[in-house]
DNA sequence: AACTGTGAAGAACTTCACAGCA
DNA sequence: TGCTGTGAAGTTCTTCACAGTT
């Protein structure tokens, strides 16, 4: 790694809150659009529109990775675009193991969001004997009793779960015991880790239930006002 | 709005926060895994425990929904899980247009979660001219000429986006238009819609680096403790 | 005795508004 | 003057702890 060697590496900020954790890699995103576009630098406010949030917000988000900006003019693209990156760990690469090659799991092995940002997917596992020994997306399906040896071999710390909720936390459970430390979980069940074990959930039909409710509300207020 | 109807519709509570209105979904898969299981009462520490939230916040979530519970006994399972559906909007079935049968796209047309929940894939539009004239899990794709046409002859108001991002907007843009007003985002973009349009996004990719950022932060403190 | 419902305290996050620097 | 960085205020969400009910 070419990491400068002073300050910069790992300063021991104040820890940044999970919250903006989450906005880095938007901020990322934007930055890199900012970039292509040829601009060098950006105002905080113009940064914030194309992230699609509110500027004191990104400001008050980046003094938690440091002082970047130039006061009077505003952010070095390339500059701050490294500075994210390199507190997202974009220079790395990330080998990822994906459980559960159905529907949902051969989609995401085939997604190219993931490799164009630092993801490479190592490994496939399926408990379908039918679909283990098969291949998906140029890399071969491997049968479930070879979890161990497929987090292992590729030396992955991150897991995704695109497996049905039964079988969920009994697979988490031999993951992390392989190794893993970080778990992103399609599985529409709660999962149990150890401390020290990062879990993130996406659920799909959760997210469309929540936009339901409020499609509920919208029509028994228009009932309300009509009726 | 100032007359309550006081019938069994809406019994106009406070409003429910955000917050709890993302758990409830969590909650009802809860409840009808313990109905499966011939429970007919639950206690707010078990349902909160198989929903895997703490217990107060679970009582305190279903107190904006009303009293459903009875003190010294919990909850009866039937009863709650009723009252839960009928603000999730349960016993109605969405029509639901995807946008965008790519890799993402198809495996979403194909999700049985969504269908077991309420959510009707009533038609999928795509922009791409080879894949427009198929089908995919048993629907027809349609051009995205036929969008406005797609969403009004269904009667959807939800709309899901699985499209590359720089398409993103326009398309929002044209959904709105045509009556959708909620949207779930999968392109890593921001969107802006009009107010009373609900959105959500989903983004893999960020839910990836979000788990890289903490991995790095653990290699980091294992690096420092030991070298 | 057991368990719910909730006011009050606490924590996390967002927004404001302005001091401070280029 | 223009824009960042941030203390302080405001808002939302979570947790506590216990009064109230069966």
């Amino acid at each position: 790694m070419s990491g400068q060697r002073l300050g910069p590496a790992t300063p021991r900020q104040r820890p940044v809150p999970e919250a903006t954790v989450a906005r880095l890699p938007v901020y990322h995103r934007a930055l890199a659009t900012c970039a292509e576009r040829g601009l060098t630098t950006v105002s905080s406010s113009d940064l914030a529109a194309a992230a699609g949030v509110k500027a004191a917000k990104l400001r008050k988000d980046l003094s938690y990775l440091g002082s970047y900006g130039t006061r009077g003019v505003g952010y070095e693209v390339a500059h701050l675009l490294a500075c994210i990156g390199q507190e997202l760990g974009i220079a790395q690469q990330w080998a990822v193991v994906i459980v559960g090659v159905g529907n949902l799991g051969h989609a995401l092995a085939g997604y190219a969001g993931f490799a164009s940002r630092g993801f490479r997917v190592a490994a496939l596992v399926d408990a379908d004997p039918v679909r283990a020994g098969g291949s998906v997306a140029g890399l071969a399906v491997r049968p479930l009793e070879e979890l161990e040896d497929a987090v292992v071999s590729c030396g992955a710390s991150i897991a995704v779960l695109a497996i049905p909720a039964p079988a969920a936390q009994e697979v988490t459970d031999r993951l992390v015991a392989a190794g893993v430390t970080s778990i992103l979980n399609f599985a529409p069940t709660p999962l149990v880790v150890p401390a020290g074990v990062d879990l993130r959930k996406v659920d799909l039909a959760l997210e469309l239930q929540i936009l339901a409710f409020h499609e509920q509300r919208k029509a028994d207020l228009a009932r309300g006002a009509a009726g």
